[in-house]
Formats: structure tokens, sequence, C-alpha cells
DNA sequence: TGTACATCAGTGAACGCGCGTTCACTGATGTAC
DNA sequence: TGTACATCAGTGAACGCGCGTTCACTGATGTAC
């Protein structure tokens, strides 16, 4: 019998990068330090460097593994046939409003990931646009362009409200902005954003 | 005559802000010291405390006073009768992702500020509460709830869009979101959220 | 008028601390011959 | 079968560095008497 179970080495990877996504998307990536990860982890320092090359290293892998998650959520309410309406008002609730540590990893760390280097960035972008392309096959209506501008504007408005839901500091505007959004959300998946302009009364 | 010219001591204080103002939008506020805005400012570390009594003081100054700004930006919008629209584009424009420092100091810092003390959080929300009543104001038509209710998707889509543009590492994907958002955003300026539902046909 | 002290805006070195990273080492197991 | 070496996953102390913050000091000016 070996020393280590066969797997355990992927097991402990596995675990450290679970705990550095939850420490992530709770304080910040600059707020967290790795000593804090492994220590949380059950391990020390040193041990870090060989599962991962660096923190950034870490970042990397942290983000394409929240982020394959969150598309395989999409993939699943897709394949249950499970209305879009349900991913958006799942989104936009005070649950995920106060669980930014199991939650969206794009509304707790996309200012920060705006600044981190190329491969990060790429890692992010990719996943993204695997995400919208996602929504875009949930939208009700509307040709394989449309879903897909829908999809952006619909993403764009949970991602934004709910970071503002979180930061503001009183409960009641809090709630507003979540269920204001759904409203949105809703209404930009149905596609009322065609030919919409500000000024210009909608032709009947 | 005096060492330092009346109100001397004001102007460094108000350098030290916008030198702080503008680190903070470009790179988070985690991720810069203190020993780089005085340096930047001219000034030696000490000099800082003379000023603010903590990083954090400053950090809740830098909030108020940049977003005072802003709101003083609808105003002057609002008083000179500019459209609503004239301030989606330009948040939603190319110039604004890519000067982050110069820029709206919500979407730089919204994540970080749901993680700063009540103080700092108390300073946020009460601004954003002075942009959403401006943006309300500015909007083409509407009770004084609904006008309020459509001010906050719009900033929503906003404030989502301009950071999802920022992060992403692909200039066409970059703009397809910030030119889906304007839609979106002027689309729910427009009222069209009310009433809508996916999945149930818009009653004519 | 002279002088002693106070004030102002800042200097610049130092504090303790935690950061990301490195590295010599450990000790259980596997492998070669 | 015995033994010498390799491998694996990890330990834990140390590295240099930059952080936020403190503090004794400076030097030009203002004020009291």
């Amino acid at each position: 019998m070996a020393r280590y179970d066969k797997g355990h080495r992927d097991t402990t990877r596995r675990h450290i990068l679970d705990v550095a996504s939850s420490q992530f998307r709770e304080s910040g990536i600059a707020a967290i330090g790795l000593a804090g990860i492994m220590a949380e982890a059950g391990l020390t320092n040193g041990a870090f460097y060989t599962h991962f090359a660096s923190k950034e290293d870490l970042v990397r892998a942290v983000l394409l593994d929240a982020l394959e998650r969150r598309a395989q959520k999409h993939k699943d309410n897709l394949a249950n046939g499970l209305a879009l309406e349900t991913t958006i008002r799942d989104y936009l609730s005070p649950g995920h409003r106060d669980r930014a540590a199991s939650g969206c990893p794009t509304a707790a760390l996309v200012s920060e990931i705006a600044r981190h280097p190329k491969a990060t960035r790429d890692a992010f972008t990719g996943k993204t646009c695997d995400i919208i392309a996602l929504m875009a096959a949930q939208m009700p209506d509307g040709s394989a362009a449309e879903r897909r501008r829908r999809a952006i504007s619909v993403y764009a408005t949970m991602v934004g409200a709910l970071q503002l839901s979180r930061a503001v500091n009183d409960r009641l505007l809090s709630e507003e902005i979540l269920e204001n959004a759904v409203e949105a959300a809703l209404a930009l998946a149905n596609g009322c954003a065609r030919g919409s302009r500000v000024g210009v009364p909608v032709r009947p």
C-alpha cells in the first residue's frame, strides 16, 4: 500500500483550488494571501508550489474552474428545459447576494480580472464567451444573432445589479436593485431592446 | 508673507485626493500603497497622516469626492437639457472603457467597496442614491416611482457592461458588449420592462 | 526692539507585519540489481 | 533476499520586499511680552 492513495495529489490540488476559489470570491484576489489559503486547506506554505507555479497560476486555475462550473450549471438548466427566468431569479436573489464565496466569480472578481495579465484575462474571456453562448441558447425566441445580443445585455444587467446590491449598505435599496434588475433582465430576454429609442415613441 | 500660501494645505490635500482617486480607479484599492500615492503627489510618506487619519479615511474621502463629481455631471446634463441617451452613450464608450483612472468610480471599485467597513459603504450608498435620483430625473417619461425603477435597471446595466467590456481580452467582444448594452439601456430607459415576461407573449 | 516660544506643513527613518517565493530537508514507499 | 538509491508529497524556516503607521525632528513663520 502506497503512503498516499492513488489520486491523492489530485485531491489535494482540488482542495487548494476550492479553498482559494471561496476566499477569492469572498474577499478579492489582492486581499487574500497564499499562507491563509494553505492554512485553511490544512497544509504548509511550501506545499503550494508543488501544485501551482505561482499565485497568478492559481488565479487562472480558479477562474477556469469556477467559470466552467457556472457554464455547466447553464448547460444543465438548458438540458432540463428550465426557463431562463429561473436562472435570472436565482442569480438576482438575496441568497446569491449574501453568499459571494460560492457565487458567480464574474460578479465577485470582474474588475480585478481586468487588471490581471493576459493569460488570466484570456481564460476569463474564453469562459465568458461560453456562458454568453449558453445563455443565448436559453432565450425564448429570436434568430441566433438576436439571441446572442439579448444574452449579452441580460448578463451585463445581472452582473452589474448583483454587485450594486452587495455594495450598498441599505437593505431596502439592495432588494430594490435586485427586484428591478429581475424585471429588466426578463424584459431584455424577451427582446424588448430592438428598435427602442429614448424620446422616440414606440410605433404600434 | 507666510511660508505657505493661504489655502496651501487645502491644495495639497486636494492633490493627494486626486492622485489617489486616479490610482485607485486604475489599479484597485488593495493593490495601491500609500507610499506610491505620496511619491506621485511629490511628498514623503509621513505627510500623509497630517491630511488623513488612515488609508480607509482616504478611501472614504476619494469615494465621496469622485462620486460627487459624477453626480455633478448628471446635474449639469439635466440642467442643460441633455438627453439621457448622451449620458448612456458616453458611459458605454470605448473612451470610458479605456480610461478607468478618470472614469466611473463605481464601475472600477464596486466589488471592493462591498468588502470595506461600514463608514465607507455608507458613503458609497448615499452617493449612489443621489446618482439614481438624478438618472431618474433624466428619464423621458413615467411616474416618479416608474422613473426610479428604470434608473436602477439602466444603471445596473451600464455598470455591469462597462466592467465586462474592460475584463474581456477580445476587442470585438468588448465592443459588442458596449454596443448591445447601449441598446438595452436605451430600451430600459424607454420603459420596456413593465409587464414583460419571458415565455408569456406581450399583450397588444 | 529683542527674544522666547508656538505653529504649520512637512521630512525621512524606523516600526512590526505579512506578502510571494525558495529551499534544504523528511520519511514513507517503490525500484534496480 | 538484502541494500542502495529514486520518487513522492509535503514540512517549516528563511529570503527580500513593500505595506500601513509612527515619531523625532526641521525650518520658516507668527505671536507674546
